[in-house]
RNA sequence: GACUCCGUAGCUCAGCUGGAUAGAGCGCUCGCCUUCUAAGCGAGUGGUCGCAGGUUCAAAUCCUGCCGGGGUCACCA
């Protein structure tokens, strides 16, 4: 059975249809005005402006027709030309057995599922995460269940940074602290050690220090460009210690990325694509796309009218306009855009067949990099524009409203935010003091990790992934209103509900709606479908999240208002349970896509 | 300078393919635990939707221009 809202938008579309209008008019919602009616259907009006019509005759013709509807109740006209819509009873009843029955708990599938890439995470071979390495992690992880579930195939990947300057500073800067190391021998044939001479705490410190001290020296600076070029180059010491440093890195990363059930499918990296640079390049130079400037090779990418080069002290820059990319810099290096179009030319045919699109979950701050990638993309042929998406989000800001920087040292590390937030879930939970006094140790750290990692995850993705927002400890860690702990404790409530029943030998039966708890409830429980077809459309994990806060309220209202378990009456008793077992699967449904575990209590 | 994102309640934010009295959370004020988990529920408080024009029966939403803030603009990624 399909969504009532949806069954109703197909009554309404044909009844438009019948007197020679859209379907798309009879667009059908939940209304604004609960206490006016269940959905509403406002195309009359845009429907009347369409065919010169009186929008209050034509509404009542559709609302005419809708009334003879199985689900409908009373179709009534109100002010200019809104249609309002009750439905039964026993419509929102066979709606909610519907849900609970469901496998996907009321939702369905994407009219046209793809095949696509999801590029997430973007960590850094050279440094740990910080805190703005949570939003793409997170965001990209929520986008990939969310496809999944819908019916796309993802294959997602996080693509290491692990080919750019930073390796050159990290090389450099191992080689000043110790010039001993055999891989700095170039005389030395192999083969080199296999246990990594650093940590990740060495990592972590060598690479603030380099970059300080190539930012303040420019010899310095050289030095690591020259490290980097070196190993792009293929001198087989860096290449040795490329390769370390990637291990350890990953190792740490990936317990990381663990804490926050997050995960890739693959672990490709920046240096894995490194065997096709030159082959996009000579491409890039057979289609006659690049032209040489200043020693290094560019592939211009304005367009008509975008193009203004200005000449000054003989130099061209392209004021106001794409700039072009650099393919190849004067030291004979490649940078990020070359890589990445690598990267792509990998992805597109070198491993089993070509996606339908690649989604890039990346800072908006890159996005005219994308822009310029995407452009360069299409006029190699490798895929057009319109198949390759940038998903950008707004940074994580200091209390002073500006980023976090991530090259100046003394930024939060993410595994330092989610000890934090460790933490914080065990001291809130000792407070509440909630926690069953027989619960072992091993499940109390369980369940302070799933209100961490429910703190953590819902307070980023419920805000609208685009706009800023100001890092707050507080807010990462509340664990009142709008938040993830308030969604598990509601999803916690529900089960254990279910649970006491199913003890006391109470089973859910058949659902008959009657109260008006229990319709706002299946009312809200009906738009699980709308939402995350919404959220897959937008890449908005937002917009499921708020309809979860939603049903989590409307549960709490409704637990509030009538009894459950505790109904005297053993029809009223097994219809509640129906309907509380029905919320429960949708709300762990749902919060599973978010990457959120409900524990059994806590 | 160009491009781009943002500007909605004291604070943090939804709503933006135009529709009825602009919604949440936090805060503040009341009320509710001898009944299923009060990390909760109910009621109240609080808004020139940055400003000015325009389109429309109807604008927070669309268009134009301003103002304010963030971001980006080839050899770091």
């Amino acid at each position: 059975m399909a969504s009532l809202a949806k069954e109703l938008s197909a009554a309404a579309g044909a009844a438009f249809e019948a007197m020679g209008l859209e379907a798309r008019f009879g667009e059908v919602r939940r209304s604004d005005k609960p206490e006016l009616a269940d959905f509403q259907c406002n195309g009359a009006m845009a429907a009347a402006k369409a065919a010169g019509r009186n929008p209050r005759e034509i509404a009542g013709e559709i609302a005419g027709a809708l009334k003879a509807h199985a689900l409908v109740l009373s179709a009534e006209v109100a002010g200019p030309g809104f249609i309002n819509l009750r439905v039964s009873d026993a419509a929102l009843s066979a709606r909610a057995e519907a849900v609970r029955g469901d496998a996907m708990a009321g939702g369905e599938k994407a009219a046209a599922p793809e095949r696509i890439t999801l590029d997430f995470g973007g960590p850094n071979v050279a440094k740990p995460m910080h805190v703005g390495h949570l939003r793409s992690a997170v965001i990209g992880d929520t986008l990939q269940r969310l496809f999944r579930f819908l019916g796309d195939e993802v294959v997602s990947d996080t693509h290491l940074g692990d080919w750019g300057l930073q390796m050159g500073h990290l090389i450099s800067e191992l080689q000043d602290e110790q010039p001993g190391l055999i891989y700095f021998d170039a005389g030395f044939t192999g083969p080199y050690p296999a246990e990594p001479p650093v940590t990740m705490d060495d990592l972590a410190r060598l690479y603030p220090q380099a970059s300080n001290k190539a930012k303040a020296d420019e010899a310095r600076n050289e030095r690591s460009q020259k490290a980097v070029a070196e190993m792009q180059a293929g001198r087989a010491g860096f290449r040795a210690l490329l390769t370390h440093f990637i291990n350890v890195s990953v190792a740490s990363l990936k317990q990381d990325y663990a804490f926050l059930n997050v995960s890739f499918d693959l672990w490709k990296g920046e240096s894995d694509v490194d065997g096709l640079i030159p082959e996009v390049i000579a491409r890039f130079k057979a289609k006659g796309l690049a032209v040489e400037s200043g020693g290094a090779w560019i592939v211009p990418l304005a367009r008509e009218g975008e193009h203004i080069p200005v000449e000054k002290n003989g130099e061209i820059t392209y004021k106001n306009a794409m700039p072009p990319i650099l393919l190849v810099n004067s030291r004979g290096g490649t940078g990020y855009h070359t890589t990445d179009l690598a990267t792509i030319l990998d992805r597109v045919e070198h491993m089993g067949p070509a996606p339908d699109r690649i989604v890039y979950v990346v800072d908006q701050r890159q996005a005219q990099h994308f822009v310029q990638v995407f452009r360069a993309a299409a006029k190699l042929g490798l895929m057009p524009e319109d198949r390759l998406e940038h998903i950008g989000f707004g940074t994580v800001n200091g209390a002073d409203g500006k980023p976090f920087k991530t090259r100046e040292g003394g930024v939060l590390r993410l595994a330092d935010l989610n000890s934090m937030a460790l933490e914080e879930a065990f001291r809130k939970i000792d407070a509440a003091g909630k926690l069953p006094e027989d619960m072992s140790a091993e499940e109390r750290a369980d369940v302070a990790h799933k209100v961490a990692v429910a703190a953590l995850r819902f307070s980023d993705l419920m805000n609208t992934r685009i706009t800023n927002y100001v890092f707050d400890l507080d807010r990462f860690t509340s664990f009142e209103g709008k938040t993830g702990p308030y969604l598990l404790y509601a999803a916690v409530r529900v089960k254990s509900v279910l649970r006491k029943a199913a003890e006391a030998g109470h089973e859910p039966g058949a659902v008959a709606v009657t109260e008006d708890a229990e319709r706002a409830l299946v009312l809200q429980l009906d738009g699980f479908g709308a939402a995350l077809l919404g959220a897959r459309e937008k890449r908005m994990p937002h917009i499921l999240c708020e309809h979860l806060y939603s049903l989590a309220q409307a549960f709490s209202a409704f637990y509030g208002a009538l009894p459950i378990a505790s109904d005297p009456d053993d029809a009223k008793r097994a219809s509640r349970l129906a309907l509380a077992d029905a919320v429960r699967h949708q709300l762990e449904t749902g919060l599973d896509l978010l990457g959120i575990t409900v524990p059994e209590r806590m």
